[in-house]
DNA sequence: ATGAAAGCGCTAACAT
DNA sequence: ATGTTAGCGCTTTCAT
C-alpha cells in the first residue's frame, strides 16, 4: 500500500476520464485499440495496480475461495490442497485456508467469512455443517461444494469417492490371499467416512461367508497412536487376526509399528491393509497395501464445480461426482502363513 | 452476499446516524453504554455483519495475511502452517495461501499481491525474492517475514534454525558410533539450505579429521526418489559408506527404502540420519533418527513477528531470531559392523 | 455524545 | 468512443 497510482492519476496523465481508463483497463471493446494501448502503456509506467478493496466493494466480489479442513496438520490434505488452489489459481481466485479442529465455533465463523465478503465460495471438507444452523436443505442456496466428505441431506453439491465400495475391495484382497480371520480398525464412528468404510468391511466378510468375532472391529480416531493402541487391543484377543484393514494409513503406519515391536513379521504373520496411500506408503517397511484415493483429483474437481456455481452455473443437479479409487496391492499383505 | 443489514439499517431502526452506529458497533468510548447496548442488540437481531471490503477499503488494511511456500504438497510445511494458522487467527487474520513452486512468474506475482492489498503482510519460505527485482536491501520495508529459509542480504526479519550447527550434531552423532566412511545426500545446491547442512557435515567430517572421499556428496533435490537414486550411486562407489547424512527425512525415506531393496540392513549394515523429524519418522522402519525443528513454534513466531510489524513495532532489529534443533536418535543409527 | 458529510478507489449506468 | 456521475458500505474528520 502506501501512496500508489490510481485510476484518476492514469486519467489524468492521459488525459481521458477515469471511466476509459477503467474500461481500456479491462480491455473493453469499447475503446479505441489505440488509446487502450497507451492507457496500458501509462499503468506499466506509472507501475498501477488496482486496489482489490476498492474492486471487491464494487463489484461485489472477492475473488477468494475458502477451503476449510479439520485439521490443517494433516499430510491427507495436502494433495487436494494443491489441486484447489492450482485451480482456484488458473481462474484468478485466492485461496483462503480455513481451520476448525472439529470447534463449532470456528465452523461458523468459516460460514461468516462466507457471508462477510471474505471469500465468494468455499470447499467444506470437515464433513459437516456448523450446529444451530438453519432446517435442513436452507444451506443449499450458499455457494458451497463439499468435498471428501460427505454431509447427507445437506443439498450441497459433492466431490467424494465410493469408500463402501473400495474398503469392500481392500477386504475381498485379503480375503482372495486366504485370509479368514480379518480384523478392522476403523476410523471415529459414527463419522460417516468411518461408518461406509467398516460397512465395505462388514459387507466383504458377509458375501464371504466370514463372521466378525466379537472385538474384532476396534474403533480408531485416525491418528497413528491409534492405530497402534487398537492393534495392540487386536492381539489382546484370544483369537488374534491373521489379516488387518485399516480405515487409513497413518493408523496402518501404527498398527504396523505396534506388530514388529511385539514381534509379530508384517506381512510374514500378519497382513496389513491401509487407506488413502499417502505418498510415503511405497517407502514404508513393507510398501503398504492401501486404497488409493485421486486426491489432487478431488482438489481440482471440486474447485472447477464451485468455479461453475460462482459464474452462475448450476448446482450439480443434486448427483454427487463420484472419482474413482484404486487398490495398491505392495508388501504388507501376504497369504496367511497357517 | 446478496441484501444484507447495513450500518444504514441498523441506524435507522435505531433512530441514530450511521457515525453512531459505527461507533456503537467498533465499542467507542464516545457512545453512551446504553445507546450502544442498544446498537449492538439490534445488530445482533438483524444479524448484522459489516461488509469486509468496504471496511477494507476505508480502512486500507485487508487482515489477512499470505503464506508463501515453495510446494503446498510438501508434508514439511504442515506444521508451520498450523502454527501460522493459529496466531493468525486469534489476531483477526485470515491466511491466504501462496505456491510457487519455483515459478519466477509466481513469486511476483504474490509480492503483487500484497501491493494490490489482497493481504497486509507475507510470510516467505521460498528462500528467495523475486527475480529482477529492485536493489538489494529495497524490499526491507515491506512487510515480510522470511522463515524456515534465509534470503541473505535482503534486509527482511528473519526466523530460522542453525542448519550448520544441527547437521554438525547429526554427523557428530554418526561420528560418535565409530563411524567413518560417511555420505551425505545434500539437497539441491547451491540453495542455502543444502549449502548450510552440507557445511554442517563438512565441518564435522574435517574436526574428526575424516576425510570426504570422491563421489561421498550426493547431490538430491528434498524428494523421496532422488533419496534412492543418490543411495544407488553412492553404493555404486568402490568403497561405499557406512553411514548416510541425508539432507531431509524425505530422502531419507528413500534411502532407506533402496538399502533394503539392495539387501542392505539399516542399522545393521549402515546408519542413516535424517533431517526434519517429520512426524511419521518415529513409524518409520526402522524408526529414523532425524534432527526436528520447531516447526508449530516456527510458524507461531513468523506470525508474531510479522503481527508485531503490521502493528507498527521494529522489524526486528535485524538479527534473525534462531529457533532450537534437537537431534532425536532412534533406530536408524547403529554402530558399525565391521 | 451525536450528526452531517466527505471520501477510500473503483465500476457501471446513463449520457452524449 | 468517451465523459459524467452515482454509488458500493464503511470509517472518520469536523461540527454541534
Amino acid at each position: 500500500m502506501r501512496d500508489r497510482p490510481k485510476i484518476k492519476d492514469i486519467a489524468e496523465k492521459a488525459g481521458v476520464s477515469v471511466a476509459t481508463v477503467s474500461r481500456a483497463l479491462s480491455d473493453s471493446a469499447l475503446v479505441t485499440a489505440e488509446t487502450r494501448q497507451r492507457i496500458h502503456d501509462l499503468a506499466r509506467e506509472l507501475n498501477y495496480r488496482p486496489n482489490v478493496s476498492a474492486r471487491n466493494l464494487r463489484t461485489r466480489k472477492s475473488m477468494a475461495v475458502l477451503l476449510v479442513v479439520r485439521d490443517v496438520g494433516n499430510p491427507f490434505y495436502l494433495d487436494i490442497l494443491k489441486g484447489v488452489e492450482a485451480t482456484a489459481r488458473e481462474a484468478g481466485y485466492a485461496v483462503l485456508m480455513g481451520n476448525t479442529e472439529n470447534d463449532p465455533v470456528r465452523e461458523i465463523e468459516y460460514f461468516n467469512m462466507l457471508r462477510d465478503g471474505h471469500a465468494d465460495g468455499m470447499i467444506l471438507m470437515t464433513g459437516k455443517l456448523p450446529p444451530g444452523g438453519n432446517r435442513t436443505g436452507s444451506w443449499s442456496h450458499l455457494p458451497v461444494v463439499v468435498a471428501l466428505e460427505m454431509i447427507e441431506g445437506s443439498g450441497l453439491p459433492h466431490v467424494q469417492v465410493d469408500n463402501v465400495r473400495a474398503a469392500r475391495e481392500a477386504v475381498e484382497h485379503l480375503i482372495g490371499l486366504g485370509h479368514r480371520r480379518i480384523a478392522h480398525i476403523s476410523g471415529p464412528v459414527p463419522e460417516p467416512m468411518s461408518l461406509y468404510r467398516r460397512e465395505g468391511y462388514r459387507l466383504a466378510m458377509r458375501e464371504a461367508g466370514l463372521t466378525i468375532p466379537d472385538g474384532y472391529e476396534a474403533r480408531g480416531n485416525f491418528l497413528l497412536e491409534s492405530g497402534q493402541d487398537c492393534c495392540r487391543a487386536l492381539f489382546a484377543l484370544p483369537a488374534p487376526p491373521t489379516a488387518l484393514f485399516v480405515a487409513n494409513d497413518e493408523m496402518a503406519y501404527g498398527a504396523a509399528h505396534e506388530l514388529r515391536r511385539m514381534g509379530h513379521d508384517v506381512p510374514g504373520e500378519v497382513s496389513v491393509v491401509g487407506f488413502d496411500d499417502l505418498y510415503l506408503s511405497k517407502a514404508f517397511y513393507p510398501p503398504l497395501t492401501t486404497v488409493s484415493q485421486p486426491r489432487a483429483d478431488i482438489g481440482r474437481t471440486a474447485m472447477a464445480l464451485l468455479l461453475s456455481i460462482l459464474s452462475g452455473g448450476s448446482r450439480a443437479g443434486g448427483e454427487p461426482i463420484v472419482l474413482p479409487t484404486a487398490l495398491n496391492i505392495r508388501g504388507s499383505t501376504a497369504p496367511p502363513s497357517a
